[in-house]
DNA sequence: AATTGCGCCAACCGCGCACTA
DNA sequence: TTAGTGCGCGGTTGGCGCAAT
């Protein structure tokens, strides 16, 4: 037996909104809000539409918090670094971008950026990079192509993890093979600065992996954190860790909001043993590891990269959290 | 002026998950 | 435990507007 259609959709509108129904749902959601239930709300508002519509118009459209117009270069390179690292997971990008939708940004992804970064990538294809600057950088995940976002949010044993490939169209090691192309890389890069990109497509088959002692221009991942270059400038640090599993960006950044004087570093708090043990509790069983051992370098002015998960000893391996519990030393990023 | 092609984006669709009885 | 229900997500579609021919 099929599933239950969520409305008669012989008796409901279908199509592009009228600024009347558009009018009646404001009027409507300003009153009252959704009431718990978007199925009964178009009945109770008098419009003809599904449940799921308005709830579409209205958080796509209609909510006074939408922010139209270009995106700008910082939010360009906030969602390629996301989708580097969780590919189309668009409603957790679009909850780093206050006023952008899911909707917006996978419309803004699929007909611009991903065009802009192919097209630049063409035009450079065969030049030399004469510097560890000009590198362009894969983000490339070895694991299985991701699963639905919520199996990755909820997953309590995933190990799936990312690696961090810098590229050149001339290197020639190869110190590891290189895994299947599921289509989720991406990289680094603005629609401005466009000196940092990559072609989703074309130059993954001749991508190589280097050994960390390779990685040019990159300061080694087991003294501090490492940085990922846009050119001449620094758009975040280089920290490379599996996705997400039990927790979600809310939770991390509920929790860790105001606990720090950074607004994207959760610290331990000597003087706070619950709040340590809930800090633990996300490190350990997600894939925000501890950035263990790198005490003293609470020099968090950088950009953090969202997910953590470098291990000092190496980048490469999976691994089980290692949390040292003292104070100051669980590092929890969760923001760009 | 008419036609065609293309880009953009609002809206739809189906599925998976959470919740509840 | 299971079935029903609603929500939210990502993928896809369709229509509009504009540019090219």
């Amino acid at each position: 037996m099929g599933r239950a259609p969520c409305c008669d959709k012989a008796s409901v509108k279908r199509g592009p909104w009228s600024p009347e129904e558009d009018a009646k749902l404001k009027d409507y959601m300003e009153i009252h809000g959704t009431g718990g239930n978007w199925i009964t709300l178009p009945r109770k508002a008098g419009l003809k539409r599904c449940g799921k519509s308005c709830r579409l118009r209205w958080l796509n459209y209609l909510r006074p918090d939408i922010k139209h117009g270009e995106f700008s270069d910082d939010e360009d390179r906030i969602i390629c670094t996301l989708f580097a690292n969780i590919g189309s997971r668009w409603s957790i990008i679009a909850a780093q971008l206050p006023g952008r939708t899911d909707n917006d940004i996978k419309n803004y992804w699929n007909t611009k950026l991903k065009k802009k970064l192919t097209m630049h990538i063409s035009a450079n294809n065969g030049q030399r990079m004469s510097s560890s600057s000009e590198q362009h950088l894969l983000f490339n995940h070895s694991s299985p192509a991701i699963p639905p976002a919520r199996s990755v949010l909820r997953s309590p044993n995933s190990d799936h993890f990312y690696k961090l490939t810098p590229f050149s169209s001339t290197s020639s090691s190869t110190s590891v093979t290189n895994p299947p192309f599921t289509g989720h890389e991406a990289a680094s890069c603005t629609t401005s600065d466009v000196s940092s990109s990559m072609d989703l497509d074309r130059i993954h088959p001749h991508q190589q992996q280097m050994p960390i002692n390779d990685l040019q221009g990159f300061s080694p991942p087991y003294n501090r954190e490492s940085e990922i270059f846009s050119g001449d400038q620094k758009i975040a640090n280089y920290r490379v860790g599996i996705p997400m599993d039990r927790y979600g960006i809310e939770e991390i950044s509920q929790l860790i909001s105001g606990s720090s004087p950074y607004s994207n570093v959760a610290t331990l708090d000597n003087n706070n043993s619950s709040y340590n043990s809930m800090i633990r509790e996300l490190i350990s069983s997600s894939s925000y590891h501890s950035n263990a051992a790198t005490s003293g370098n609470n020099d968090c002015s950088y950009n953090s990269f969202l997910f953590g998960g470098v291990e000092n000893s190496s980048i490469m391996t999976s691994h089980s959290p290692n949390l040292d519990t003292g104070a100051d030393e669980g590092f929890l990023y969760y923001n760009y």
